[in-house]
DNA sequence: TTGATGCATTCCGATATAGGCATATGATGG
DNA sequence: CCATCATATGCCTATATCGGAATGCATCAA
């Protein structure tokens, strides 16, 4: 079979949360829904830029879209981030450890180093 | 200028962890230090495949390598995690509030369907 | 020194974006 | 029906990966 490339982005909230423009817009988004124009303009991109952002944070389910007559109002559905939260909260002991391990790292490198 | 691509995804901690086989290492990691071929062989990965995903972690500072003679001993330095995880919690309040936001988004669908 | 072992790299192919720009769609107001 | 506003898409380019296979490099054992 031929060789693959890279997962599909567009289908899970830790590939959408990895671009930083969606995390500005996801930011935006607690404030309350917004138009696709006003969160453009607020973050300094094209309209079809914020659309296509939209598109793939709908696509994974982190924003949902209303109809509200010729506008189309974004809201947050957090939801997703839940799960994230909870990946990454499997290591907070980890990283409250890390000093320590740091430390006896560095250690390891003085020894391997005397050890030369 | 031309057109830009994706941002570099191997310059930061959000698209490190978007990878489903780097979260496993990230994973595996917890149980303490490894060689690179064991971590291949646990996740079923060639070993190129396991050294690449191993060096994409380590530039964004999420692993760390220990020379132990012929092996190269890779740890968890999960300090890299925090942010994500203090970015990702300050949407926490919001998936509580979902099913309240989801209801009323789903009235508001009726209540659509019901004026066409 | 000669292998063997453990990894990192390089080269190549297929593909998935991100962005820009132009354009198609849809709903609204006259 | 027509012009306009608000969005979504399509097309095209430059890149960035992810994977595999082969290869380069140390290091270790005999």
């Amino acid at each position: 079979m031929a060789a693959m490339a890279r997962a599909a982005t567009t289908s899970d909230a830790f590939n959408a949360i990895a671009e930083p423009q969606r995390r500005d817009i996801l930011a935006l988004l607690r404030a309350g829904e917004r138009p696709v124009t006003d969160l453009a303009q607020e973050l300094g991109m094209s309209q079809p830029r914020a659309s296509k952002h939209l598109r793939v944070l709908r696509e994974v389910g982190l924003v949902r879209v209303r109809e509200a007559g010729k506008q189309r109002l974004y809201g947050l559905d957090a939801r997703g981030l839940r799960p994230i939260h909870e990946w990454v909260g499997g290591f907070e002991r980890f990283w409250n450890e890390s000093f320590d391990r740091l430390d006896t790292y560095v250690q390891d490198l003085k020894q391997t180093r005397q050890e030369e």
